[in-house]
RNA sequence: GGGCCAUUAGCUCAGUUGGUUAGAGCGCAUGCUUGAUAAGCAUGAGGUCCCUGGUUCGAGACCAGGAUGGCCCA
């Protein structure tokens, strides 16, 4: 019966399917991940790749201590992200998470829970079983949270600095070390509390306020070194007698007759002056020669007025030199029997004192390093309880604080104090006792960096490893170069034992690499606290005596290692061995590891290996809130990763860390979310409108690339030249790159063009015409090509997508990891002709067309050159335009204009096409091809 | 205070070796569609390329100085 009312909808193959547009993430994740476990999802896939070459990415371990905040979770993210590329790419790609779990922070918030005030008070083994189970709980809680972040890896074995198998790694590797002669005990400064006898760690102390007793005092010169800073400091020429008669005549005469010369120097601690061993002064500051009364004093310009004080005003300046120019010269210590030489350093600040400091090496950061620095004694004449010992001459015996007032006493005295005041500042002090602290040189493990040109050796192996971002390694090589010597003892209980020990006869310490060998031996066996719980005898070997005076019999030292050390031989324990190559392939981290664990695992590596533990170094940037102000837990900003996740869902964050150049430092908060969200979406229909037009598809009725229209295999083509672009973009870790290539190809390309294009075949042919299964099988390609490149980046998306493609279609590749993707050969021809039919599709959409198919006139110009292309493909051109019909004219010169077809007849009911209607009077509204499909339906 | 890094549209970012009128996505405005519909399409507005000097016929890009922010140190 005709009707031309009736309602054609239902005849139509409109899109159908249960992949909602909803994401809900928060609520569908959890479950995914616990799906992607049970099918072994991921050790699958390693299985299948295991033939191909390794590639591996090295953890670099977080610590085992407090919340994963949104830093973490980009750092951690992007592993994932890379591990997966790789994985898809076709490489055994085993990702092996490990943690950081010894040292102080534990161990400190380990007594804070058990309410212990001083370690001292609780028995070691006790402590590092506390410590155990505190470092474990919060390796569960990361785990945890890295699990729910989509992350791929061998969860259930992540090596742990804390494993027997690791602790013996370490202890072995301190042994090799020591064979090498790349060990050596020396001192170092330390704070040291006075009241508790013991050294401080950095976040034991507190800073308060207290006032000091300061001194300006004159380190003078004798005769031979008075000369020597004469002529460096006052040409011939400026000579100017400092005889007062002399200068009121105006006369001059040679300085050298008379005048006491010093260098002026200022402290808040007399007491370290017995310990002075040289006097610091800046490179490139302006030093003074100043003429003061009958004497001459060096003082740098920069600082002569507030140094020299009320006797600056008829001070005259004489001469000077920079302070580069003083290196090697000389002055005399004002009581003790010694030269103080002039030594220079970039430390030295130029806001308080003389420009001159005065340095001791034994009581002091800088001033050790400097001391090093120079080969300067370490002269350290206090002993544990803050009382001078003999080395102090004159004080011995005195405890620094009686001592203080004594010296600045005996200063005044001598004639050596310029001046002296009350001074108030910011002091060290011990945060359990609440005394002031004092830096005190003590005795501690050192790798030897120039030892067997150490240093020098890693320098060179940094150029064996890319940097990205290129400046990597220039950063890294001055890290080397600045890095004093390397201090790997801890006083502390909470981590792996330095295997040393002290002869009992003579004092000794002894670091023996077969003692060592022992040692990693017992705690492979029964782990490290059988350093604490067995005697010494348990280490050492048969008839074992003291190198220096063949004592027998011996103490363990207590020094555990630094942690940075045991991170650093992390490469070691974990890598060539269970099937893992070494050295890896990638290593990624914050920028704040090359000072850390970038620089301690190449310096590890080189000393052990002689090469470099890592191919490629990456430093991600740092997670700022969104004003770019760093995020601070005490001010409320910091975001912590699990909650973050629970409120936008996992693929959200891992696109939103695709979004932004992690490689600078990036900025994240709820705005710039929102912002992600809605390219995902975007994302996530496009996908769900592929997905939906494959319902009622099955293997036998795709078609091959061949058979497809011209128009569907250009796509296809397309498809895949855009898959070895974002493949190359990702191989070379530009994850922004590929991130802005997958926006831009899904917008431009598929969802702006192709699937615009394609919805007239796709709703209105008859269901099983081969041109709407070649649609279908160009949309299948596409989906699968678009699925493997989204997979490493969005997981959960990517899966849920693929599990809602019919299962007949699936077959072979039950998760969308199975998937791979595969790049064609497409011309550049291809690509020329895609890129016009887009131009063509612009042009008619933005002036032809008030609507689809409604175009009534006008023309589009095709290229002469293109002309053979653009007929080949039939009816594409006129579907890729969007129109109801074309008409070609043929023009004069290079180009042809295709004519649009005025838009004759009427919208036809079923295909919204503008067609003669009514040929079938059955069908009154609709056109010939729909009436024909509408009759041959059931 | 030192070393290193960053600064292009409201936001996230592109801008080869200097070369027309500086681009994209998102947002915003307007319109279309209601057969991808808590979607889709089109059009449009929006910029002192951090600032100041310099090199050059020509600078977002190169050089110098500075500002702001970040990281690592002191």
């Amino acid at each position: 019966m005709s009707n031309p009312e009736r309602d054609y909808r239902e005849t139509l193959n409109l899109p159908k399917t249960d992949f909602p547009m909803k994401a809900d993430l928060p609520k569908r994740e959890p479950d995914r991940i616990a799906w992607w476990e049970e099918r072994r999802t991921y050790e699958r896939r390693l299985e299948r790749n295991a033939r191909n070459h390794p590639w591996i990415l090295h953890d670099g371990p977080p610590y085992a201590n407090g919340e994963l905040h949104m830093g973490h979770f980009l750092n951690m993210v992007l592993k994932d992200i890379f591990v997966k590329i790789a994985l898809v790419d076709g490489r055994w790609a085993k990702f092996v998470p490990g943690w950081d779990m010894h040292g102080l922070p534990i161990e400190l918030e380990t007594l804070k829970h058990l309410k212990i005030k001083d370690f001292h008070d609780v028995d070691p083994i006790e402590l590092r079983e506390k410590c155990k189970e505190r470092a474990i709980y919060w390796l569960d809680r990361q785990r945890t949270v890295r699990m729910r972040m989509g992350n791929f890896g061998d969860w259930q074995h992540p090596y742990r600095t804390i494993d027997p198998e690791f602790e013996a790694t370490i202890v072995e590797t301190l042994g090799e070390l020591a064979s090498k002669n790349q060990i050596y005990k020396g001192l170092r400064s330390t704070l040291w509390c006075i009241h508790d006898e013991t050294a401080l760690a950095e976040a034991e102390i507190e800073y308060k306020p207290r006032v000091s007793p300061s001194v300006t005092v004159r380190f003078t010169a004798n005769d031979t070194q008075r000369k020597a800073l004469i002529k460096a400091t006052a040409p011939s020429s400026v000579i100017l007698s400092l005889s007062k008669d002399a200068e009121q005549s105006g006369e001059a005469a040679p300085v050298e007759a008379r005048a006491k010369l010093s260098i002026l120097i200022w402290t808040t601690t007399p007491w370290t002056l017995p310990a002075n061993a040289a006097i610091t002064l800046r490179p490139d500051a302006e030093y003074g020669l100043y003429a003061v009364g009958d004497e001459a004093v060096i003082v740098a310009d920069a600082l002569a007025e507030k140094a020299l004080g009320d006797r600056f005003a008829s001070a005259r300046r004489i001469g000077g030199a920079k302070g580069s120019a003083l290196e090697g010269l000389a002055v005399r210590h004002p009581f003790m029997d010694r030269d103080a030489p002039i030594v220079l350093a970039d430390y030295v600040e130029m806001e308080t004192g003389t420009g001159a400091v005065h340095t001791a090496p034994g009581h002091g950061a800088d001033d050790f390093e400097t001391g090093v620095k120079y080969n300067l004694p370490i002269v350290n004449p206090v002993d544990s309880r803050g009382v001078f010992t003999s080395e102090a001459g004159p004080y011995a015996g005195m405890h620094i604080w009686k001592a203080n007032p004594k010296i600045v006493e005996d200063l005044r005295a001598s004639g050596a104090l310029w001046d002296s005041a009350d001074y108030e500042h910011s002091y060290p002090h011990c945060w359990r006792c609440h005394n002031p602290v004092i830096f005190r040189a003590t005795a501690q493990w050192f790798i030897a960096m120039d030892q067997n040109r150490l240093r020098a050796r890693t320098i060179e192996n940094i150029r064996s490893v890319e940097w990205t971002p290129a400046w990597g390694q220039e950063r890294i090589a001055q890290m080397l170069e600045m890095h004093p010597e390397w201090c790997i003892s801890r006083q502390r209980t909470w981590g792996t034992p330095i295997p040393a020990v002290v002869c009992k006869a003579c004092g000794g310490s002894i670091l023996d690499p077969e003692v060592a060998r022992i040692t990693g031996g017992v705690f492979r066996e029964r782990g490290a606290n059988t350093w604490w719980s067995d005697p010494v005898e348990t280490f050492l070997p048969p008839d074992f005596a003291c190198p220096k005076c063949r004592g027998t019999s011996f103490d363990k030292e207590k020094n555990i290692v630094d942690i940075w050390f045991e991170s650093g031989v992390t490469h070691l324990a974990v890598l060539g061995k269970n099937g893992l190559p070494w050295p890896s392939d990638l290593v990624l981290e914050g920028g704040d590891q090359y000072r850390g664990w970038f620089r301690s695992s190449i310096v590890t590596a080189t000393a052990v290996k002689g090469a470099a533990p890592y191919r490629h170094v990456v430093k991600n940037g740092w997670v700022n809130d969104e004003s770019g102000r760093p995020m601070s837990k005490s001010l409320g900003t910091g975001i912590d990763a699990q909650d973050a996740m629970q409120k936008w869902g996992a693929d959200v964050l891992r696109l939103w860390a695709a979004s932004v150049e992690f490689v600078d430092d990036v900025r994240f908060g709820p705005h710039v979310i929102e912002q992600v969200s809605r390219v995902y979406r975007n994302i996530r229909n496009r996908l769900r409108f592929m997905v939906s037009n494959l319902g009622d598809v099955t293997p036998d009725l795709l078609v091959s690339r061949e058979a497809m229209e011209p128009f569907d295999a250009l796509a296809c083509e397309q498809t895949d030249r855009w898959v070895a672009r974002v493949r190359d973009l990702l191989r070379g870790f530009d994850l922004h790159g590929a991130y802005l290539e997958i926006v831009r190809f899904e917008g431009d390309d598929l969802s702006g063009f192709y699937f615009d294009a394609l919805k007239d075949r796709l709703y209105s042919s008859a269901a099983g015409s081969p041109r709407r299964r070649s649609a279908q099988s160009a949309l299948f390609h596409i989906l699968k090509q678009v699925l493997a490149m989204l997979a490493p980046l969005l997981s959960f998306t990517a899966e849920e997508a693929w599990q809602a493609v019919p299962p007949a279609l699936r077959d072979g590749a039950d998760s969308v990891f199975d998937l791979a993707p595969e790049t064609g050969a497409a011309g550049e021809k291809s690509a020329a002709l895609w890129q016009l039919l887009k131009e063509l599709r612009q042009q008619v959409a933005a002036n032809e067309a008030p609507r689809d198919f409604e175009t009534d006139a006008g023309s589009v110009v095709v290229p002469a050159s293109m002309l053979n292309d653009v007929n080949a493909l039939g009816d594409g051109l006129r579907e890729a335009l969007v129109v109801s019909r074309i008409e070609r004219v043929t023009g004069d010169g290079d180009e042809r204009s295709v004519h649009l077809q005025p838009a004759k007849g009427a919208k036809c009911k079923r295909c919204w096409k503008y067609l003669p209607l009514g040929s079938d009077p059955e069908h009154p509204s609709l056109c010939a091809p729909c009436a024909e499909i509408v009759n041959a339906l059931p």
